[in-house]
DNA sequence: TCAATCCTTAAGCTGGCACTTAATCTGCGT
DNA sequence: ACGCAGATTAAGTGCCAGCTTAAGGATTGA
């Protein structure tokens, strides 16, 4: 039922969040208003960081905070320069292929 | 449209048919025999692990025979023991919540 | 060329996951 | 007590990855 490490990093917006947070601690909104989905959708993507261990929560008033656990983190942090490099020729593709409706080179 | 290496690897079933063929050679229904889909169903898997360039294919006559690109592989390795490690822990939890069915504990 | 084997490709179905909106919770200020 | 701000939880929707069955090559042997 938990959500697992690898169940965590398998969502490209997850691993996002993670990378937002890694060596700072921020706001459940801060990190909401980084992308443009709805709030709820981000707090449920860091639900399933926190709950597989990857994100540790702390409480200031109404807020939450947010960064990342470096010590959990430690055994795949390989793991995550390459999909983060990955995510990132995803995203060269998707531009490519929207600027391809456009006029062609 | 060509997956990804990352791809490629986030689907457990593919990660278990990569370890197959990690150090030996297996013709396609070999592959297939090892599970319990049908065979349609691992050789799409195939088509994604070639295309993905993980997996290197050789034709014998009628036979397809698939093996492990080790050079490709060579960066992830790590990653994958990671998963495989991550695999065997999901395999045991649904066979506890499976077990959960029967008598209590 | 005919049939048989081995495997892939095509087409359609389905469960799960990430999203949405709406409702709820919690702590602070007044 | 009340209202508000910050954030989560609940309920419902849509899409996509992986499966199924059915049809389609490719290669060998008679």
């Amino acid at each position: 039922m938990e959500p697992t490490v690898l169940d965590a990093l398998t969502s490209p917006r997850r691993r996002a969040i993670l990378r937002m947070v890694w060596d700072r601690e921020l706001m459940a909104g801060e990190i909401a208003a980084g992308f443009d989905v709805s709030w709820p959708a981000i707090s449920q993507n860091l639900g399933v960081l926190r709950r597989a261990g990857l994100v540790i929560e702390r409480r200031a008033g109404t807020r939450r905070l947010y960064h990342a656990d470096q010590v959990a983190l430690a055994p795949v942090a390989d793991l995550l320069r390459v999909m983060w490099a990955a995510d990132l020729l995803a995203l060269k593709d998707a531009v490519e292929a929207d600027a391809g409706r456009g006029p062609r080179s």
